[in-house]
DNA sequence: TATGAATGAGTTTTCATTCAT
DNA sequence: AATGAATGAAAACTCATTCAT
């Protein structure tokens, strides 16, 4: 075949892109390097010149989102915007905006399904994620703006709707549905930190 | 190797406790049927003596479950208890006993994780224990014991916190975690709901 | 499943039967033992106790068609009736009656196909009667009934288009063109013996 | 193992080949994948790297089967030389010829003993082949050279005895014998269509 | 005579990875 | 940087046969 060239870094990107796509289509397990390959159009050997094995582009893509991740909590962490609510419902709708632009891995279980034996690596962005909620709920309630009895348990089981949410949103297309989901859980925030009523309702 | 004949009931649950043990453990794509024989101590073909196929082995194990939660699910809808809050309870702690049980496969992503292309027909399980969750959160709406405007997506994302609860339940032995995170899961379905502080506490 | 007993003789002409009727459905090969013993409603064991293995029941088959066949033959080769065409007429007819019969091992390339690695044991029953054929050809030509320069090879020829012809009619139902493929298989022995016009018109 | 790289088309070939002289030998049900790799001493995955399946290497082997027939009968068929006995007598020859370039699938029922499912395909080669021989005859008949009241079942009949012929011959080394063989058939042939003597005594 | 659970060597296939060019 | 033929270990499954009852 003709050899096309291209720059290292745009190569290697392409061949995340498009692995990141399988990998959300088919699953982690059930995408093989010869998959990716074809779709790419490059030799079998190429995609080892650029990946060491099918793991490391796996941790390659992570590597990207954690990243990603990391760049809105430390934008929401180190934001000027003093109180607790604030902040959880920009982490809140800093997922919800990840499920639109389709950064399909981060998301609850699919993100464990598509990396097979890599959920150890995986769970470092959610812990990383997991422990700035626990640390704004805390706040919260220091600040007498929530009020639960389980602050860390309480964040966690909010996170996990944050992330169901961001996986349903994803495949939910009818905007009415949309809205409906996006408000029940706003809900159900509100009510479980014994927040102000209203005081979640975002312009999503 | 010496032949040791067991009762085909005997055998095939033997067989399904250790897949189904293997599948939580490493994951569906991860197990092979000689992971399974070579536990059990058995021949290759008694494998496929019993079971058809891998899959038709992990069918045998979801429709099991199937059976399972459907006798807990009709159960807590034929009773006599009549309002929806003791009705939701009597589902929740359901679930919470099958964790108790180490019923694995049920709860959240892993029972996804684990089954491979078999994932619509778990769907149908989740599907039919949700209806019948929705249905009961509208009776309560309608009751005036439940107060929500969402009731059918409020009744889903509790849905999901109990299959979330389930899971992590399974993975906690530490009495004090496992009661605070039970807890605190009780007073989010309270407050959500609008229902009376300590409806939901439930003995387990 | 229910004990049912029958005479060793009846139990394994029936295996037989089914065993003869699946290898020409299906071919030797594509017939294991199981779908036999399935067929007939006993257990795994039970096929072994009748015979010692597959191979040992294709060849009970064709030993039994050994059997008949050499009775035809003999009787052919002991008619009284003297004269060559006569023979080589009668055995014709006895081939086409074998297909009417759904005989159908005997047959050209059937039986190979058949009987896997049997091949030898069956070019046997070949032989017999092509030796017997060939018999009958020298013996019309002494008697100045045939006229051929190769008898030995011209009466091979005859006798594998008559196993031909004795397959193409099992598989073939509409009268007329039985007739017109009988009638053309005796034209062309009537010719190639360089014999009386006619002489082969046989009444079937 | 040492890596032995080659072209494409001579791993293909060779594969081919040892393929089909195992199918021959064997036959294909008896001829594993493992059994070609072992004698082409390459490893298991380079077959696969050539052919998806044994079931598709049978059908490349036949396709070049068809292809190389198919040359043939055009090359016949559209010969400038006009009469029936010479096209008839140029097929013969044909059949003859790929006997002896050891072109083993062609010829009655070896090819369908080899092939497992595959046998639908193959009677594709044998019903072109056979209307060609057919097409012949008519036109023989038709232009009074050939003198048959059944030309198409005559002709069947006689092409079905080339493809004996085709099979005796490449197992029969003998020259004496190989030349009584077809010496015999071309008798027959001239007998049963009521030419001259003489008229297909090929230089063969 | 008959049962049917159990065996195990073999077959077909997959796929992540390597390496000579 | 890129190629693509080749590797080999392991996965999934088959099936003729055995054996304790």
């Amino acid at each position: 075949m003709a050899r096309i060239t291209k720059s290292p870094d745009e190569r290697k990107a392409e061949l995340m892109a498009i692995a990141e796509q399988l990998f959300i289509e088919k699953g982690y397990d059930h995408t093989s390097p010869s998959d990716i390959i074809r779709k790419a159009g490059i030799a079998q050997g190429t995609f080892y010149y650029y990946f060491a094995s099918k793991d490391d582009l796996a941790r390659a893509i992570i590597d990207r989102y954690l990243d990603r991740v990391s760049e809105y909590v430390s934008r929401v962490a180190n934001d000027q915007t003093p109180d607790a609510p604030h902040k959880l419902l920009m982490i809140s709708d800093a997922l919800i905006d990840l499920s639109k632009k389709k950064m399909g891995l981060v998301g609850g279980a699919s993100i464990d399904r598509s990396l097979g034996g890599r959920a150890e690596y995986v769970n470092q962005i959610k812990a990383k994620l997991l422990s700035v909620v626990q640390q704004i709920v805390r706040q919260g309630v220091a600040e007498g703006q929530f009020n639960t009895d389980y602050p860390d348990e309480t964040a966690e089981i909010l996170f996990f709707v944050s992330l169901y949410l961001n996986r349903e949103l994803r495949n939910t297309r009818d905007p009415v549905e949309r809205k409906k989901k996006i408000a029940a859980s706003r809900v159900l925030m509100e009510r479980t930190l014994g927040t102000q009523e209203g005081m979640f309702r975002s312009s999503l």
